[in-house]
DNA sequence: CGTAAATAGTTCGGTTCCGAAACGATCCGG
DNA sequence: CCGGATCGTTTCGGAACCGAACTATTTACG
């Protein structure tokens, strides 16, 4: 585990990173997409659109649209799935995973040009 | 500086903190509308309509109506410049104050729960 | 079988947000 | 004093999002 974070070092961190996405105002994803994106990318498989609505504590609908967001900017995309023809799932692509390493470098920059 | 952090880790601590906005998250603040409330509480004021949307690369508007939304909220208050009328400056209020300070320390303890 | 449960998607009305342009108020230089 | 510049807000048409309710498909099970 890192060394302790005082409060004032968390908010300037998370205000660059909030600052650094607004500014390259890319695909402006909102706060539920993200967690939806990130939780397929950094939880195990398999994600359905149920588990990602419980785990987020939101209607399913809100989950199909911001996978219909998603696939359509290419970090996502669904399959039925064939084992219960039901569900569908939800596979990481190639376009979402450099996304997710890109923010991940993005936060470990800010982090590193905290002030002491 | 605290010590390097790796990108593993920051995005789990980024999945963290907007898990707990997106699940407590009764007031969704947008991304924006929270660079709007960091910036007008970390940085030092005074803090003008002009200044924001130039310090955020956004339009004049989306200013004005974040302000709106957060002033609807308590979290910040606008008064006319006494020494220039065309300016509005921001305010912070005790509310406002008490929920970037909640912000900080949830981001903080999310830190803590890192996995190393 | 056949009925009930489960799952994802769609529809509906309403709200919010967006950028561009227009607007009113205010300052400033000549 | 006044015409231009500056500043914040409002307006406008369009887009995205929301929750609730409903539909269609598939499975479970009596």
């Amino acid at each position: 585990m890192p060394t302790e974070l005082r409060p004032s070092q968390a908010l300037r961190l998370w205000q660059d990173v909030v600052f650094a996405l607004v500014r390259d105002g890319e695909r402006d994803l909102t706060l539920r997409q993200m967690a939806v994106l990130l939780t397929v990318y950094l939880e195990p498989p398999p994600h359905t659109v149920r588990g990602l609505a419980e785990k987020l504590a939101v209607t399913k609908p809100v989950i199909t649209r911001a996978l219909d967001t998603m696939g359509r900017l290419g970090l996502v995309t669904r399959r039925r799935d064939d084992a219960d023809r039901r569900n569908v799932l939800v596979h990481r692509t190639l376009e979402g995973a450099l996304a997710v390493e890109r923010l991940g470098d993005m936060i470990v920059a800010c982090h590193r040009n905290l002030p002491p």
